[in-house]
DNA sequence: GCAATCTGTTCTCTATACCGGAACGTTTAT
DNA sequence: ATAAACGTTCCGGTATAGAGAACAGATTGC
């Protein structure tokens, strides 16, 4: 949904923000291009984010500032579920050897909070603020399932379903199939389906009152997860990492 | 240094960020009376930057979304520091089992690009993005003595020598023959001027042609690092994850 | 070595759009 | 019931954003 009158200036702002962050250090001019823009809007937008310590000019190009890793770590640790859930996302790492992730929904997507690797992780491009469809990954299709069948349709509305391999769940009502089978056994399973060879358990973390605060999974490379594994000790060990934030949020 | 041109719009729109991280949730009117700007204003802005998902509605109250940590993430992943120093710094925490730290300088203050903790370590407030004066950590000491002069008095014209204890370095004069020494040595040592009761040693990454890259650390309490250790093993070990991390950011 | 063409920056002027203030519909408190 | 808050919408006067031109400096091509 738009904003109803929409201060048209802060949008061109933020459009150049998210132009620095694909394009890293760049210079007036392409930036002047790329946006359609003439060079002394881009030139007063870029030095009035830097007096601010959004951007920084190193000569003459410029890029984004660590100001949004202070803004966004702010939020981050702000937030209880990060609280309290992150020395038991590290355990989960620490135990299991292999890469433990926490993700909560935004608007209809899922926002990794933080991972954890363990002695044997494996090393994806899964950063703290990376952003990604639910439906693509375990974590997201366990607070998928915790969700009203209503808020799904929305925000499969929005965000549609799109493909990441050729095990991603296709249709729709694959989706709310799969969904269902994650509300009956309690965790939801990724078989690679966002990463060729890469299976992936997750867990729901849900309120006292039944409402998704967020997911917690374990990642690993598919020879050391047997068939019996990803239905037996894995699901085991996550469920119970959740348990334990579950019981600390309600204190 | 002011831009000469200032995009008055987006600096309301920034304030109205800063404000909405010191204060988190709240309404519209609350905003409002705090930066003395129309109710209207506030709505317009907060709702522009909400389609582009750098602010949340939850009811009626507006709060900061995880866009600032998904841009800040990218940033940190972007810097070679980071990408090279990472692993170290996770090491460096197991092997002491105390709290680690990497921290860069930018716009003449430091800033935390991450922490790792040992088994032992203790917690303290230093997530990543958190910004702090140089002259007041080991850490920042580190850098500053790897500055020229000039810079480092630039840095303090703009910075000043805020106290955070009573040991905190209060004279530039003194703050001149710390840096000295800590040249002289090769590492930073901080013994309470933080904290009290914290013991820190902290080192600079430089890169071949001399230039500070940020710096490493590993902070303890007092009654676990001996005055021995605090100049023996301790800095030995920061030194050699330093000296590491140099190694692989020049191949 | 000179001209041509980049670059980032500064300046001016006007069409634009930001935003104060008033009105709206709800919700909460008295 | 009444009042006082809230967030949101609307409108119109005016501050200002930004196109375009001109600038200085760096780099290029011939």
């Amino acid at each position: 949904m738009d904003a109803k009158n929409p201060v048209r200036t802060t949008e061109k702002t933020l459009t150049l923000i998210e132009e620095l962050m694909t394009k890293e250090p760049c210079g007036v001019s392409e930036l002047a291009n790329d946006l359609e823009m003439g060079k002394s809007a881009v030139h007063n937008h870029l030095n009035t984010l830097r007096t601010h310590g959004y951007v920084l000019k190193e000569g003459d190009v410029y890029r984004l500032g660590l100001k949004f890793l202070e803004v966004g770590g702010h939020s981050r640790k702000s937030m209880e579920i990060y609280q309290i859930a992150e020395p038991e996302v590290k355990s989960l790492a620490a135990e299991t050897g292999e890469l433990a992730n926490l993700l909560v929904e935004e608007q209809g997507m899922g926002v990794y909070l933080m991972r954890a690797k363990g002695d044997e992780a494996v090393d994806l491009d899964t950063h703290a603020g990376l952003r990604t469809s639910l439906h693509t990954t375990a974590l997201g299709k366990a607070i998928l399932a915790n969700l009203s069948e209503e808020r799904v349709e929305t925000i499969l509305d929005r965000h549609g379903l799109e493909r990441k391999t050729s095990r991603t769940v296709g249709t729709r009502e694959e989706l709310f199939d799969v969904l269902a089978e994650i509300r009956e056994r309690g965790y939801a399973v990724d078989d690679g389906e966002r990463l060729e060879g890469l299976r992936c358990v997750a867990s729901a973390i849900t309120s006292s009152s039944g409402e998704v605060l967020g997911a917690i999974s374990v990642s690993a490379p598919a020879n050391r997860v047997s068939d019996e594994a990803l239905h037996g000790a894995l699901p085991e060990r996550v469920l119970s990492a959740a348990n334990v934030i579950e019981l600390n949020i309600n204190y």
